[in-house]
RNA sequence: AGCCCCGUGGUGUAGAGGUAGCAUCAGAGACUCUGGAUCUCUUGGCGCCGGUUCAAAUCCGGCCGGGGCUACCA
């Protein structure tokens, strides 16, 4: 029986827990996850992986990692080790369950030459050409080609020199003898081996025959048993073929299930347009942070946590969708607010100095490292006469709801005191320096009268500060669907902002610690991570997403009014 | 034009004949040594037409709308 309190479940899990009611695979569930190696993941194929190896873990199941690797022009050993490694960074595991579909080229060649000697497929002499001219249209039935009913010994004798390199590429095919006028196009006599003379990366020059994806997806989940085999929407027409081979053959039958792919606002999802992107130079590579590839969202300093929750809150289902980019930055902030240390550091720096402290006095005031973890302790954090804040923090003109250091207004320095502030020095009309002084009594950051400040600045000690540069990223396109502008490139919109260098950046001495992609939050600014190209003298760090910021929202009110 | 899939707040989803729920976004407020976090509240939805039924988001029919399919790619 069905448990009255059935948790919510989307309609692939709800297949499963059919297929397990009634025993169809004996209550095994076995999935996999298939990428072709030719080219980098991302954040798509995220949602693919986090359910094949989220739906095997749940179930007690298991999920394969298998490359499809059946067309040796475009696939590459780097895009294997790199695929490897973002999975792995994600958290999953599948053991020793590392497959190629290049290991069953053998089986995959005798179940063809089973098939033909059943009579359900023939050698084709027909150029390529010639073959899609026959297949007909959608609304048009196709024409059987003149080497259909070639006696099975011949297409037997050929497509075993096929395999032997008696031919040249496109020379011949061999096809399944189905229906050419089947209103499935994918049906009309689908090719399912071409000639290709060519070095496999896995299998090198041992084949010059190679199998098309659908006789050899079918025949790859069928081998290695898997039950329920995912994938993405546009193989929805393709299932009939997938089954039909299954059926002819009398094997081992899993079902294929298809789910919409995931689409973000702001960004780019298919490896054409990000290779695009990637080689006329828009972005800095593969990984750069702007892209929402695996290996760019770690650079950027995304967790491998705040993706798969990402993942398993978007849901699954067959309708088209695109999901909001500030959905994902949700979840990311969700999880950096738990884990994240806190550090101050000052983006854009305003000297300070505190004219009632004394030139060579220094102290050391304890500061909480996150406020959402106790176990992560406190550090103490160098204060001193001269600091630095964040210009946007000063205003010698404050507006309504400016809360920040002013003229003659009193803030808190985070742990440390009160400030006030006496003097804006100016150079050319511009502010180069406030002149401020402390409250002695606050000594902590806590008033003993009681009174209460507006706000709270992060500051940084002048002679204590470190060097930094500093990433800014925004959202890689001006729009939130590039390739939904019936006028324009997508390329041509491209965000012009979506990477601002800041270099002379001062943080506090506690960062030093950090190692390459450490993440962590500056307060009151948000997340940021050490760059990979941090060397011992050039400190860079990349800003992950900024800490949601209601000021910056009534600022940008203001100014309209 | 043929075949296949899909229509629930702005967005993403739940619902399986009986009070349309959750999350996010947006707005308002409380609290706060991060204008962060947290907490409270508010706005907003079943594509349309008909049928079955005491009762329809749900079942049936028609329409409208969106997407996919004509590689020796996957």
């Amino acid at each position: 029986m069905v448990s009255l309190e059935t948790p919510s479940k989307d309609f692939i899990r709800q297949i499963i827990d059919e297929d397990n009611r009634t025993g169809k695979y004996d209550g095994r569930v076995h999935t996999r996850f298939p990428p072709e190696p030719n080219g980098f993941l991302h954040i798509g194929h995220a949602k693919s992986i986090c359910l094949n190896f989220g739906i095997a873990e749940e179930y007690g199941g298991k999920c394969n990692l298998r490359f499809d690797d059946t067309n040796p022009l475009k696939e590459e050993d780097v895009y294997v080790k790199s695929m490897i490694e973002d999975i792995k960074w994600l958290g999953f595991a599948w053991e020793d369950r590392l497959y190629f579909g290049s290991d069953y080229f053998d089986q995959m060649y005798d179940y063809a030459v089973q098939l033909t000697k059943d009579g359900k497929a023939y050698v084709d002499e027909m150029s390529a050409e010639e073959i899609r001219e026959y297949r007909g249209s959608v609304t048009r039935p196709g024409k059987e080609s003149r080497y259909r009913d070639r006696p099975v010994e011949e297409s037997l004798d050929l497509f075993e020199r096929m395999r032997a390199g008696e031919f040249a590429d496109g020379q011949m095919v061999l096809r399944a003898k189905i229906d050419m006028s089947h209103p499935n196009m994918n049906m009309r006599d689908p090719v399912i081996y071409r000639i290709l003379h060519a070095s496999h990366h896995n299998t090198g020059d041992k084949w010059c025959v190679y199998p098309m994806y659908d006789w050899a997806h079918g025949l790859e989940d069928s081998i290695e048993r898997i039950t329920h085999s995912i994938c993405t929407l546009e193989f929805e027409d393709h299932r009939p073929l997938y089954d039909w081979f299954l059926e002819q053959l009398g094997v081992y039958r899993p079902i294929q299930i298809e789910f919409a792919r995931l689409n973000l606002t702001y960004t780019v999802m298919s490896k054409r347009k990000l290779l695009e992107l990637v080689e006329d130079g828009h972005v800095n590579g593969w990984d750069d942070p702007r892209l929402p590839t695996i290996s760019g969202m770690r650079r950027r300093g995304y967790s491998p946590s705040a993706i798969r929750t990402f993942c398993s809150r978007i849901g699954v289902a067959k309708v088209h969708s695109i999901v909001d980019f500030e959905f994902l930055e949700h979840c990311l902030r969700d999880n950096l607010n738990k884990t994240s240390p806190r550090f101050m550091g000052v983006l854009n720096p305003l000297r300070v100095v505190l004219e009632n402290y004394p030139e060579d006095k220094v102290e050391e005031f304890e500061a909480i490292n996150n406020p959402e973890d106790e176990s992560a302790g406190t550090r103490n954090v160098p204060f001193s006469r001269v600091l630095y804040i964040e210009r946007d923090d000063f205003m010698e003109d404050p507006p309504k709801k400016f809360y920040r250091l002013a003229p003659g207004r009193e803030v808190r320095f985070r742990y440390a005191y009160l400030v006030t502030c006496k003097e804006a020095v100016k150079e050319n009309g511009e502010v180069v320096e406030l002149r401020c002084t402390i409250d002695p009594e606050t000594r902590g950051g806590n008033a003993p009268d009681g009174r209460k400040v507006k706000s709270t600045l992060h500051w940084v000690s002048e002679p204590h500060a470190l060097d930094a540069k500093v990433h800014l990223y925004d959202r890689l396109f001006t729009v939130p669907d590039p390739l939904g502008q019936k006028e324009a490139d997508f390329k041509d919109l491209i965000n012009p902002d979506s990477l601002k260098v800041l270099t002379s950046c001062k943080v506090e001495p506690a960062v030093r610690n950090l190692k390459a992609l450490d993440r962590f939050q500056f307060e009151r600014l948000g997340y940021f991570c050490v760059d990979p190209d941090t060397t011992e003298e050039d400190l860079v760090l990349n800003r992950t997403v900024e800490l949601r910021d209601p000021w910056a929202k009534i600022r940008k009110q203001q100014r309209k009014e």
